[in-house]
DNA sequence: GCGACAG
DNA sequence: ATCTTGTCGC
């Protein structure tokens, strides 16, 4: 069990050898294994009155749910987070987040700060780390994970912005990124079917043993057609969550679009928050 | 020197 | 990320 570490979060004034210093304190104090107490199961991106009750069936040929555990669970599933940014003019940072609980939205919150630095692939974390914590500090109940629009161990000294937030604040997060940043996917990703995931391994741009895993390319939509076809996302472990569970996290949260829902909808609500801004 | 690079 | 026209498909 570790703590919040207020201590390493990201400050934009850092020189780029300091901040990549602090990235490996990050990717240190990670735990880029399952290491929290909600039921995977319990995680959809559906509300409960209109999904199917694939449960019933379980339960049928087993003993029905009465434990303390299953009750607990269908009474308080757990409350997802999605984070995402938009940008004002181009000097202020918008974060939204967007809280989820049983496919549900209960909580929509934002913070605008001023940008202190720009974009440098690999140091997002010090760019839009400051306006993310601020509008995380409002959120008035507290989230049992969070999902962020970009990496999390696929990052080149394995701190992206989601092992990054998620250390500082000691919360389970996901990176959920559209593109690749760095790492090798050990097969074609070229139209996948929905469903199907590729390991993503460490190359030598990455501060990691060649090999190690860091995460996976995973298709959650797919066209019928072979014309064309929707790129996978990439997900890679934040903090307190494995690889296979934060694919299949991903994987549980989205419905109808190829972006996990918290996120989509944080993305969503990030353009929209912009409209009582100023 | 060149390439590659989340949002 | 943001700026934008055009195009494909249900």
């Amino acid at each position: 069990m570790s703590d919040p570490r207020p201590d390493l979060a990201p400050e934009p004034g850092l020189s780029r050898d300091d901040m990549e210093a602090l990235q490996s304190e990050i990717a240190d104090a990670a735990v880029f294994a399952d290491d929290f107490s909600f039921d995977v199961d319990a995680v959809t991106s559906s509300r409960r009155d209109d999904r199917q009750s694939t449960q019933t069936t379980l339960s049928e040929s087993s003993t029905p749910a009465t434990s303390s555990d299953d009750d607990q669970t269908l009474e308080n599933p757990p409350i997802v987070a999605g984070v995402d940014q938009s940008f004002l003019g181009d000097d202020r940072a918008l974060s939204a987040v967007v809280a989820m609980q049983a496919g549900e939205v209960i909580e929509r919150v934002h913070a605008v700060t001023p940008l202190e630095i720009p974009y440098v692939p690999g140091l997002l974390a010090f760019r839009e780390g400051g306006p993310i914590l601020a509008a995380l500090e409002e959120l008035s109940i507290d989230p049992d994970l969070l999902l962020f629009d970009g990496s999390g161990r696929i990052h080149f000294r394995q701190a992206g912005i989601a092992t990054h937030i998620g250390v500082v604040r000691d919360v389970p997060s996901v990176g959920v990124a559209k593109s690749l940043l760095c790492g090798e996917p050990i097969a074609d990703t070229e139209g996948l079917a929905a469903g199907e995931r590729v390991p993503i391994e460490a190359d030598s741009s990455v501060d990691a043993s060649a090999g190690t895993l860091l995460g996976y390319a995973v298709q959650t939509r797919q066209y019928d057609s072979p014309d064309r076809h929707i790129n996978p996302l990439y997900v890679s472990p934040g903090h307190r969550v494995g690889p296979e569970t934060a694919a299949a996290l991903v994987q549980a949260l989205a419905s109808t679009y190829k972006l996990p829902e918290p996120v989509r909808l944080a993305d969503s609500y990030a353009e929209e928050a912009k409209g009582l801004v100023d």
